[in-house]
DNA sequence: CAGTGGTCTAGACCACGTT
DNA sequence: ACGTGGTCTAGACCACTGA
């Protein structure tokens, strides 16, 4: 990766630079290695800074490249696969589950776009439950569950107004109901900005929402909104998550 | 919307924009509806054009604007439900489907990534097939399907070298094989320049790549990387495909 | 503190679709 | 031809991290 000249092409520079780029990182370097500063990347392809963000930018959405304020660029490992497969019939919070980890709970009035999948009067309240999915030590999703308060009648005399253990209570209650099915649905959003706090991410981050809808007793008896870092994480549906792909950096060597 | 003054706080100014024009767009357009200019945007605001842009890009992602070069940008629909539910123990391309059309189709050596799904040796040849997903009259999907020439040895003497009757014969050849199951997983990636063009979306659009082995024979018959406008599309796994639901944007009334 | 990426500006020109 | 969004420049300053 030198002093490389452009073609002179109607094709974008961001985007031959983004190709370059791409494959230098497959040849010239391996995991975790941190790149040049982009002032001095930029000027080693002769653009402007601005321009070889957007390439950076772009690499960044791909999941090969990790950029954090302060510290650098680096290239980043190969997306984790996280399952989220919708054919295990648990209520979220099962015993034996893994990786999710009970955050806060309260309650509120849920929105409306929220209300509308609960199919619940709109100023019905419901019970929150906060949690955060941790993969090989990284936060990888924020979720915020809503469970309407005539879902789990019994839980009106509730002890704690909020935390934890509310959350835990919460999702006690529900393994009483029987779960009749579950519904998803997967869409690019960006990261609001409590939810990047958590995913340490910035602001407006790419991120992958799951809405899950609930059924049991013969209606939506829960929805759930996960937030999944889109640049670390390949999402899995089925029984194997250790599919090994993305774009074309299949050789990406040590050395 | 007229001449609004931002806050001068620590909160980036397209961050405060994106929420401002978010809200507009809400409570003062209607899907469909042109908005002003860039020029004239960044200048109501009193931004750079650039500062505006952010904020629009950000818009976009979340599939709420819509922009085309040489025309405007306008207020987009919600996004629509694509079901890609992995229950349908069907072989693409089955009888009784709808919306994908066969393209094209053709035989190569696949890249190292496919190869190493198909668990094939690395030389290997596979079929192709190359199809479209046109929904309400729009593509929003394109797909790269690969079987091995080892899953479909019937398929060695076929007339066409390419052209969608060879992608057609591919498919049919397919249903012959007991599907036994099969796994699939999402992650976010940019449009390359092919599938752009047949997206009618610039290079580097954010798109949602799913990935889907198919299992035959106690083997990997076949891969197929589907490629989804992230913008427009939501993707459904389950039974119905109707959620009505993304961010915070629901009550976008058509005044 | 120095060095990094993140934000922002005010310009310019280009590619495209419509008229 | 015109108006649109898309690309690009060469600066500036800010926010954060780590030594």
């Amino acid at each position: 990766m030198g002093t490389t000249r452009l073609a002179t092409v109607p094709e974008p520079k961001y985007w031959q630079l983004k190709t370059v780029i791409g494959e230098a990182l497959d040849s010239d370097f391996s995991v975790g290695e941190i790149l040049p500063n982009e002032r001095d990347l930029a000027a080693r392809f002769g653009v402007a800074r601005a321009t070889l963000r957007q390439a950076l930018e772009q690499l960044e959405m791909e999941g090969r490249l990790q950029r954090r304020r302060g510290v650098g660029t680096t290239v980043a490992p190969p997306r984790m696969g996280v399952d989220v497969s919708t054919t295990q019939h648990t209520w979220p919070g099962a015993a034996g589950q893994d990786s999710w980890q009970p955050v806060d709970s309260s309650m509120v009035v849920p929105p409306a776009a929220v209300a509308r999948l609960l199919e619940t009067r709109s100023g019905e309240e419901a019970h929150t439950v906060r949690r955060l999915r941790v993969t090989h030590g990284q936060s990888v999703a924020t979720e915020l569950l809503y469970v309407p308060s005539s879902s789990v009648p019994e839980l009106s005399a509730i002890d704690a107004p909020s935390g934890p253990a509310r959350a835990r209570a919460v999702l006690r209650e529900l393994q009483r109901l029987g779960l009749e099915g579950q519904e998803r649905a997967v869409e690019l959003g960006s990261a609001r900005a409590d939810d990047a706090k958590e995913l340490d991410r910035l602001p407006g981050a790419p991120v992958l929402i799951v809405t899950t809808r609930y059924f049991a007793g013969g209606r939506t008896a829960a929805v759930s909104m996960a937030t999944y870092r889109a640049d670390t994480c390949r999402l899995t549906f089925g029984d194997s998550g250790d599919l090994e792909i993305s774009h074309d950096e299949q050789e990406r060597r040590a050395s």
